[in-house]
RNA sequence: UAAGCAAGCCGUUCUAUCGCUCCUGUUCACAUAGGAGAGGAAAGUCCGGGCAACACAGAGCAUCCUGCUUCCUAACGGGAAGGAUUCCGAUGCAAAUCGGGAGCCGGAAAGUGCCACAGAAAAUAAACUACCUCGAUUUAUUGGGGAAAAGGUGAAAACGUGAGGUAAGAGCUCACGGCUUAGUAUGGCGACAUGCUUCGCGGUAAACCCCAGGAGUUGAAAGACCAAAUAAACUGACGCUAAAGGCCUGCUCGGUCAAUGUCAGAGGGUAGGUCGUUAGAGCCUUAUAGCAAUGUAAGGCCUAGAUCAAUGAUAGAAAUCCUGAUUUUUCAAGAUACAGAACCCGGCUUACAGGCUUGCUUUUUUC
């Protein structure tokens, strides 16, 4: 359940591409969101985590940041995310870290589970307003 | 004992739960067991090399880099030892000796240029005050000449001191001394040192320049290989004739070509993947040569390998530091630096909480 393989992350070109153009987004700070539905693949979401070289400076910074926003992931996304993905889909996601200052864990943690359900709301939307 | 400076070394530890990357074993597979997993600077990308591709007859010019000597090294702009210069300290009347530092240490005597402000003058000399001298006169002014000693200016004023010399002066001459060129003798592998003879006496080479030595360009996004899908073109096979077309032939039949269709192939090399890529100028120990940098020999070890990029998160305990309270050992809160491998090595430079070791200097105490 907890685990966080090769296959849950974005590497592709192609998909990141597709992803940025004709992606949906939304901004909950300290994060910005792109989100995409796709034809399935393997696992239900794949995801890219971003943290901006503009922003801090050192490497140190950007890794800590990384590591703990994937480890939020990790933990979160069987509880908060998989049950919404309907089968015979994929949500590519993109997580721009876009605070100015290194937050707490606890901070973040509270933060990205407002995240998933504004990231649910706009997903029910979206498939209601296909359907119509 | 305390403080400061320099050099070297270390640079948080343990447990539990949940993960991540790689390797090995088992398994058809899903999985599962075991092992390994950031640094002294991984940083800056400043030098030097390996490796790779491309370029390259030979010679010259330009450009750039290096610049005391010898040694070390794969190589270096790095290091070691030494020389000269220079700074600080100690001893000493002084000369000097000893100890500790410092650095873009070839040439200003090949040539050219430049030297702010101030000052008379910043370099073939030059004359403001004052000095000497020859005139002119209105007798305190003016003109010519000599002179670089004195004044003041400046970062720097034609080497310093003394004597001779002179109208007054001047390395103009002499003595002693300072720096320096060339020659020579001795010592040293050499830089260089010491002596003798000799030439000369502002600075600047990070201004041009001269001398000696050296440099091809680009970097792992190098480069080598495998290779979906798709489109157009190419090749082959099959299929096809209802009509039209080219050729064999003026016509008919027949043959053939082209086109359309289906299938296959080759090519190129996109997505993606493999290698390069972690066994190396490697690390550890011992012996040995050397003042040392470092070399040699023997034995042992395998020690990160990701590719949008692993090495983490949470909880608890310990250690250290600091602040406050208490008061002389307890409690509470906080902090634990700089910083994250990306082809690999050797250096340099910069950052760094706290701690340890060694050396030197100063201070205090005791003998």
């Amino acid at each position: 359940m907890y685990t966080f393989k090769k296959e849950e992350r974005l590497c592709s070109q192609k998909l990141i591409d597709e992803l940025f153009h004709s992606g949906s987004s939304f901004l909950l700070y300290p994060y910005r969101v792109n989100y995409l539905l796709v034809n399935s693949m393997e696992v239900p979401v794949k995801v890219l985590i971003q943290v901006p070289k503009r922003k801090f400076k050192r490497a140190v910074d950007r890794n800590l940041i990384k590591r703990r926003i994937r480890e939020i992931y990790r933990l979160q996304k069987s509880q908060h995310l998989y049950p919404f993905i309907s089968e015979g889909s994929t949500l590519l996601l993109s997580i721009v870290y876009v605070g100015k200052e290194i937050h707490d864990f606890s901070l973040m943690e509270e933060k990205s589970k407002k995240l998933w359900l504004n990231l649910m709301k706009d997903l029910q939307a979206q498939i209601g307003g296909n359907a119509e």
